[in-house]
Parts: structure tokens; C-alpha cells; sequence
DNA sequence: CCCGGTATTTAGAATTATTCTAATTAGTCC
DNA sequence: GGACTAATTAGAATAATTCTAAATACCGGG
């Protein structure tokens, strides 16, 4: 459940190394991760391809969502689900939930509260074992 | 956030009644509501397609969803979702959240511990208002 | 009971995010 | 450099859902 931070990973396209995580950084993968980290703003596949064409007009859609798969896939990226819109990706990886203003649409990172545990507050089955929860949350906010 | 339980809503077929929260009962609508209140599997669309078609041959898929849109709308049921799977569908109106076992695909209901509120656990943007929070976790049964 | 108006249902087409296919290209290892 | 594998590509296919337009059902007033 817990994170290994230990293992240091890109804050910017610069950083990207060779392989991360046993992938291998091919031209598209990292193309698509430097989008990723440039602008957190939680795009779906379609944006993403948009921002990658600009500095990379051949690649195709097909290989935005091959890319996003291996990055998911190799935990350096999360996939973002809000009901049944697009699936958006998000670079954060420390534990967190998202919080959607229903008025722009913009999504936000929400953390956790010190050594809180949301499995802590539920009623699970009997031997239930958590291995992925997702939390998404909408809402205004106040006076806006 | 804290339900109205002052109205009673129907345990079964037998007690729908013409209209419901402003929601006329049609034949159809009263058939899929029917359908999830017999069996509270949290079936998708085609699932109470197929369940429905039983007692009401000529009922289209087109239908089911119109049906399955008035009833979320009215707040008689819920639509769940995980992932990007087709929306499955809950009648259970008491606060929960959704539980998916791996190795069955089977969903179970999971409730709160008394008194608990997830979003005390969150460091939620300043004035951010809740007004739909959806959680859903999988995992697997210890020991099977 | 019948009529006109509105709401609902229906079949089928359309949409759209995503996945698949098969061919090409790139990368790696000897 | 050649052979093998992995990745990319364009375009077709898929599948859940929504839309469209026509038919049907329902409701209230006469």
C-alpha cells in the first residue's frame, strides 16, 4: 500500500532516462510522458495527441494510447476515470483523489490528511484485500 | 448529504406504485425497476436488457437506457461505475461504496462505519463543495 | 367516450472512445 | 551488417451509448 519513493522519478522531460521502470523510453513514449509532466492539468487521449503533434505531427493516436498503456502499465502514470467520460492521465503519483469543479471542469489532486486510511472508515466483506481504489469527487465551489 | 429517509421506496415489484419521486411508473420503467429490486447483482444495461425481455419481449435496448436515465435522474437508482466496464446499475439508495472482487467480478456493497464521512479525510481545496462522490476498490477475497 | 397534445417507446442509424489488425519501421544483440 | 523482436502506424473494427424520427401510449378537457 505504501509508496517507494525511494526510487527517484523525472520531474521534467529532461530527466527522462534511457528506461524508467522497465520500459523503454522510446521517442513517442517520452514525447507523450514530457506532456504529461509539462502540463498536470489531467488531459484525456485526445488532448494528449493534440500536445504531442506539435513537436511530433507523425505519431498517431493509436500510439498515444499504446504509450499511455505502457506508461500506466509500469505505474508511472494513473489513469483517471469520471464516470464515462474519457479516461484522463495524471502524473501524480503520490496516493491522492480528484475533485472536479463542476463549473470549469478543471480537476484537482486531493491528498490525504496525515496517516489517514479510507479503508479504515468502510465496512469491507470479511478477508476483503484492497488492491486499487479509486475516489472521484465533483462539486462547486463556494460563492463562484 | 444525509438522505431522506422519511419516504419509503419499494423492496419489490409488487410495490411500485403509479409514481415515484415525480416519475411516472410505466409499464417499461416499472418492468426495469422491477428487474433490479429482484436482483440486486448490479447488472449493466445489456444484463436488464436480457432480464426484462423475459416478462416484456417487445421492449427495446433503446428503452432500457431511457428507462435506466429517468430512474438515475429521479434518484430511484444508482449508476456505478468501474473503469471504463459498462455502467452497472444499484437500487441500494443508502450511502455506499462498491466493492469489485477480482477474481469473480462480483460487486458488494460497502458501507460506512458509523459516523464516518470520507471527506474528513481529505485535504479538499479551499471552499470546495461535495455534491457527488463516487468510490469504487478492487481486490480479492483472502484465502480464495 | 373521444380528441388533441404531450410524453414515451421503438428500431435503427450515428457517435465516439478505444482496441485490433496487419504492415512498416526502429532498435538491439550478436 | 543481419536477424530478431518490439514499437509504431493507418485504418478498420468494436462496443457502449446516444440520437433521430416515427409510432404508440397516456392524460385531461370537453
Amino acid at each position: 500500500m505504501v509508496r517507494n519513493d525511494a526510487e527517484k522519478l523525472p520531474a521534467s522531460a529532461k530527466e527522462i532516462p534511457q528506461e524508467l521502470r522497465g520500459l523503454r523510453m522510446t521517442k513517442q513514449r517520452r514525447e507523450v510522458y514530457s506532456v504529461l509532466l509539462r502540463n498536470r492539468d489531467h488531459p484525456n487521449a485526445n488532448e494528449i495527441f493534440q500536445r504531442v503533434q506539435k513537436g511530433m505531427p507523425t505519431i498517431s493516436l493509436a500510439t498515444v494510447y499504446n504509450c499511455l498503456d505502457a506508461l500506466v502499465e509500469h505505474g508511472l502514470i494513473n489513469q483517471v476515470n469520471f464516470d464515462r467520460e474519457p479516461s484522463r492521465f495524471c502524473v501524480n503519483l503520490a496516493p491522492h483523489v480528484h475533485f472536479q469543479d463542476k463549473k470549469t471542469g478543471v480537476i484537482h489532486d486531493v491528498l490525504f490528511k496525515d496517516g489517514c486510511q479510507i479503508t479504515d472508515l468502510l465496512d469491507l466483506p470479511r478477508g476483503a484485500e484492497v488492491s486499487e481504489l479509486e475516489l472521484t469527487i465533483r462539486g462547486f465551489f463556494k460563492g463562484s
